[in-house]
RNA sequence: GGACGAUUAGCUCAGUUGGUUAGAGCGCCACGUUGACAUCGUGGAGGUCACUGGUUCGAGUCCAGUAUCGUCCA
């Protein structure tokens, strides 16, 4: 094979072959292996509402690191794949569509019909998302891909399920839930949004039985005085003390109801002083109506029409309902007045229609001993946070221990797996499951039928055809199934063999779930903020009470990623940015460690976007009307190009653009910083490769070493302890720091430059091109987490130019890199006191080149350099010399104590070292002498803090010994620099 | 209303337990293309660390408050 590498690193020639390579050799592939530690990551489920942004490319990326750098360490390093079904949310999005483009709702074509639609999008989005991941090199074992709703999953939903009725952890009640009218299902606190509208805020008054008062109140919500069943005042309220105890008619419907004293309802300064409470519609009035026992009327039917409590008003829609009811108020002469008032009412955040507080049988999860356990583990760093602040919101949120309401009025989904029978006695159920412990009953708390509880579905005739069985039509709450991820994916509850492998049975371990064992309790599980409390909180409750164990011994919180107006990139706002568009673009490594380098600690990360023009590359920046851009049945939208005029279709979340249409991909210049630098590396191997001629393999001798050896190591070697560091702390952006920093900045910035003459020099080059190698070969390595396919490319050629390689002995190198030895540096390459002395050299240099710079001396007029310094300075540089003719094209004349300023020279000071370069004819005396005193105003700035802080008393009294120490010595190093400087300035004046 | 976070160079962000002269990438200015890389090199300009107090010998860093923005929970 030839040397020659193209000029820039290509990655459209490179990513698909690695993807196929590592694939086929099963390099992503886990097995349990107990003579390795395990490592097991499992993914925060995506659902498969839609395609993935680039918020998930982080999430992925993040675990696909932590993934492969413990994979190269040797562990046995499982990443579990998978897709959510996300009930409510993909039901939504299905039936939107569906409304949107043929009109049909699903009463329309029915529970079946719909489900088949629902299982067929989920096909769809779910093979786009897993080829977005393995896109991004995920290295998931993609055997084990798992759905929530799949038969491994549903197994572990039943039996949990059926344990939590067994231990009387699950019941059913009436609450007050969030009702969502559109889609007539309750739906969670956390998908209830609140939002401002302008709205009315009316005063009626209520007649006094039994004597002449009225007494007034405000509402925003006249209907809801059909279902009124007692007005409150405060019990110290003066006003009304004397009414305690009496009753007030509703003139809508006669009835008449009681006058309660409610101290936490009431607020005696707001309004009237009363306030009328309806406990079946209004989440504080049903508070109240629990302390004072209270009736609960419900008026409403599950689509939003009052139902037959409402008399006259029953069956129609309760915003005409409302009308009607204050014009019948207003005739009866009790409507006092209307004002308009802006009011936070809350929203489904499915349907986004007005959510009504509804009074309905679910099924909740009592949390009380549940959470107390998952609160332990927490507050006893069984299971850490990173950061750690992140703790606080889960154990505040688990702290409030709010039963959770696990039912869904929906068809897609675990359906409950619960059977009524109103007919039978218990002897008839015994007799009907003698003998099975998979079937459990119990009666309803209103004791009106028996609640049958069954792991495998049960027939309707099951006890004869006197005694139907009724299932129960709802489905489980989307976080029931995700709550049990860890444990489903591992084949919990099946203890007798492992899990399946590309759904096919997995023979390894007959008898014992090899697979749970040795991955469960995974390692780390990486996340975003937001679901700390939906997933988090409840996958740590399921894994103590299904298993006795935490399901991860770490959380790491990664950062969001905002779009350029700060808003979150999420899948229902339309401005998630498809990382497949980026990757397009510069590549997936770049793509990669540009997002690593973007996830710190903090909470947000920002990330503008634009438009690449297909016909002219005019980047046209994304604008809020871009994202929310829909076809709506029409014509796809379009762009404008500003320089070209083209108008062309752009990605977009919400259409696919029409077959053959040039497309303006996304694109955002951040992430040429992970271009750049996969290119730099690129090309410094480019360059190593093409100085290889004649390699051989052999021992390195510390004899062989030259300073630039010995530095480049000793950086290389703190630079492996600190990406150690960085990733074990969950700190990718300082990793990528590291790495990009030695990289660039040190590895080819210096060394590749310094050891170029060796590389010429027949003698010089062989232990050369070793340490040159042997670094690489390390580099690559390191890399190959963040950014694995160009590392692979260089290590695959590297392999061929020098196979066996290696400091200070070589040996044979893996053929794959990404499962090559994470490496591990002797400690002895580390020198602090060396890295010292390179760094003054480095500063010569750069003083030098500053010269150059100031007077515009191209490099090919030679310079000479005089250096005054002490003796021990002279000696290394001398030691050196060659190198600044190399990197600085000067010829070091001479250095020493003895050293004088040649007259006509550009001067330079430093901390323990005076540079001269003669200049004759060149050197504007004026020039440099403004140069000299700006310099020397500069250094007596600095000198003047020094002091000062020195002449304070008390900081030479009380600041620790060694800081004032470090003070002194800095300010002999300025004031000896200013003297020079002094000197040059003098000579200058003459 | 409560909790958490942010506010540092034109932009996007680092800044570990308080301790020399506050950093990076991009952008900007000047110079540079006979070979690793113009997706580059060399040099440079650019900051009252949101504001007000406090603690301290010393505050970008700790504390209190204010303002603006964001997220989560009510």
């Amino acid at each position: 094979m030839s040397a020659e590498l193209p000029k820039a690193y290509e990655p459209k020639d490179v990513q698909p072959r690695w993807l196929r390579a590592w694939s086929e050799q099963g390099c992503f592939d886990a097995n349990p292996d107990p003579s390795r530690q395990s490592h097991a990551i499992m993914i925060p489920l995506p659902n498969v509402t839609g395609a993935l942004h680039m918020g998930h490319a982080l999430n992925g990326t993040c675990q696909d690191l932590i993934t492969r750098w413990r994979r190269m360490q040797g562990r046995g390093a499982l990443w579990m794949p998978g897709t959510d079904h996300a009930g409510i949310a993909t039901q939504a999005v299905v039936e939107r569509r569906m409304f949107e483009e043929e009109k049909l709702t699903r009463h329309d074509i029915g529970r079946d019909a719909l489900v088949k639609r629902i299982w067929k999008w989920k096909d769809e989005y779910e093979a786009r998302i897993l080829n977005q991941l393995r896109q991004l090199g995920a290295s998931c074992d993609w055997r084990r891909t798992r759905f929530t709703l799949d038969e491994v999953c549903s197994l572990a939903v039943r039996k949990t399920f059926f344990n939590l009725f067994r231990d009387r952890l699950i019941y059913r009640g009436k609450r007050l839930v969030n009702w969502d009218t559109f889609l007539q299902t309750a739906v969670a606190d956390d998908e209830v949004f609140t939002e401002e509208v302008q709205g009315h805020f009316w005063t009626f008054t209520y007649p006094v039985v039994g004597c002449e008062e009225t007494i007034s109140f405000s509402t925003t919500r006249p209907e809801t005085m059909l279902g009124d069943t007692a007005v409150a005042v405060h019990p110290e309220d003066d006003r009304y003390r004397h009414l305690q105890g009496k009753f007030v008619r509703i003139p809508l419907n006669g009835r008449e109801i009681p006058i309660v004293a409610d101290a936490l309802l009431v607020d005696r300064n707001l309004g009237t002083g009363v306030v009328k409470v309806t406990p079946a519609h209004d989440p504080n009035d049903y508070a109240c109506g629990q302390r004072q026992k209270l009736p609960m009327i419900n008026i409403l039917n599950p689509d939003g029409t009052l139902n037959e409590n409402a008399g006259r008003w029953q069956g129609l829609d309760r915003a005409v309902v409302r009308e009607q009811v204050v014009e019948e108020m207003r005739r009866l002469g009790h409507l006092v007045k209307i004002e308009d008032r802006v009011i936070p009412l809350a929203h489904s955040d499915r349907s986004k229609t007005s959510i009504e507080p509804y009074l309905s049988d679910q099924w909740f999860v009592k949390m009380d001993s549940l959470a107390d356990a998952a609160l332990e583990v927490v507050r006893e760093g069984r299971v850490k946070f990173f950061p750690s602040r992140y703790a606080k919101t889960y154990l505040d949120w688990l702290g409030e221990k709010r039963d959770w309401c696990i039912s869904r009025q929906l068809w897609w989904g675990h359906q409950i797996p619960i059977w009524y029978c109103t007919t039978c006695t218990e002897a008839d159920l015994q007799r009907a499951f003698a003998g099975r412990s998979d079937v459990i009953w119990q009666r309803d708390a209103e004791d009106r039928c028996w609640l049958i509880c069954a792991e495998t579905d049960l027939a309707e005739d099951v006890l004869g055809a006197g005694h139907a069985l009724q299932r129960d039509q709802d489905v489980l709450d989307t976080w029931f199934s995700s709550a049990l991820w860890p444990l489903a994916t591992l084949g919990w509850p099946d203890e007798s063999g492992n899990p399946p492998l590309s759904g096919q049975t997995d023979p390894s371990s007959p008898g014992r779930n090899a697979v749970l064992d040795y991955y469960y309790p995974t390692s780390v599980l990486i996340t975003s903020r937001d679901i700390i409390t939906l997933w988090v909180a409840r996958m740590v409750i399921m894994g103590l009470y299904n298993r006795g164990q935490v399901p991860f011994h770490h959380v790491h919180v990664h950062p969001k990623i905002l779009d350029g107006f700060g808003q979150t990139m999420s899948k229902s706002k339309g401005n998630g940015v498809d990382p497949l568009d980026l990757v397009d673009k510069y590549g997936v490594d770049a793509v990669r460690f540009t997002i690593a380098s973007l996830a710190g600690e903090s909470q947000d990360v920002r990330l503008p976007v634009g438009y690449e023009c297909p016909a002219c590359q005019e980047v046209i920046p994304q604008t809020i009307e871009h994202q929310k851009a829909i076809p709506a049945g029409g014509a796809k939208p379009r762009l404008k190009c500003p320089k070209c005029k083209a108008t062309p279709q752009y990605s977009s979340p919400w259409f696919t653009p029409d077959e053959g249409e040039p497309v303006a991909r996304v694109v955002s210049d951040r992430f040429e910083y992970g271009r750049n630098f996969c290119n730099k590396l690129w090309n410094a191997t480019r360059f190593a490769f093409m100085n290889l001629a004649g390699y051989t393999p052999g021992p390195v001798e510390p004899a062989d070493l030259r300073l630039e050896d010995r530095w480049i190591l000793s950086r290389l070697a703190t630079t492996v302890r600190s990406v150690n560091a960085e990733l074990s702390d969950y700190h990718f952006d300082a990793a990528t720091r590291s790495l990009r920093d030695f990289t660039w900045n040190e590895f080819c910035d210096w060394y590749v430059e310094m050891i170029k003459p060796r590389l010429r020099d027949e003698a010089l080059r062989p232990a050369a091109q070793r340490v040159l190698v042997g670094v690489l070969d390390v580099l690559l390595r390191l890399l190959s987490p963040f950014i694995p396919f160009v590392c692979e490319e260089l290590w695959a050629k590297l392999n061929e130019l020098a196979p066996q390689r290696g400091l200070p002995t070589p040996g044979a190198s893996k053929s794959i890199c990404m499962v090559a030895a994470w490496p591990e540096i002797p400690s002895g390459w580390r020198d602090t006191s060396l890295e010292a002395r390179f760094d003054r050299l480095k500063e010569l240099i750069a003083a030098v080149r500053n010269v150059r710079a100031m007077y515009r001396i191209e490099d090919r007029v030679e310079l000479a350099l005089h250096v005054r310094c002490q003796p021990e300075v002279a000696l290394e540089l001398n030691d050196v010399a060659s190198q600044f003719t190399n990197l600085a094209k000067v010829v070091l004349k001479g250095a020493g104590i003895d050293v004088t300023r040649p007259g006509t020279s550009a001067s330079f000071s430093l901390n323990d070292a005076d540079g001269y370069i003669p200049l004759a004819g060149v050197v504007d005396r004026e020039a440099e002498l403004a140069r000299q005193k700006k310099e020397a105003e500069k250094l007596r700035g600095f000198i003047l803090g020094h002091e000062r802080k020195l002449g304070n008393a008390s900081f030479v009294e009380k600041a620790p010994p060694e800081v004032v120490d470090q003070v002194r010595e800095t300010l002999s190093g300025l004031q000896k620099q200013l003297r020079s400087v002094e000197e040059i300035i003098e000579a200058l004046g003459q």
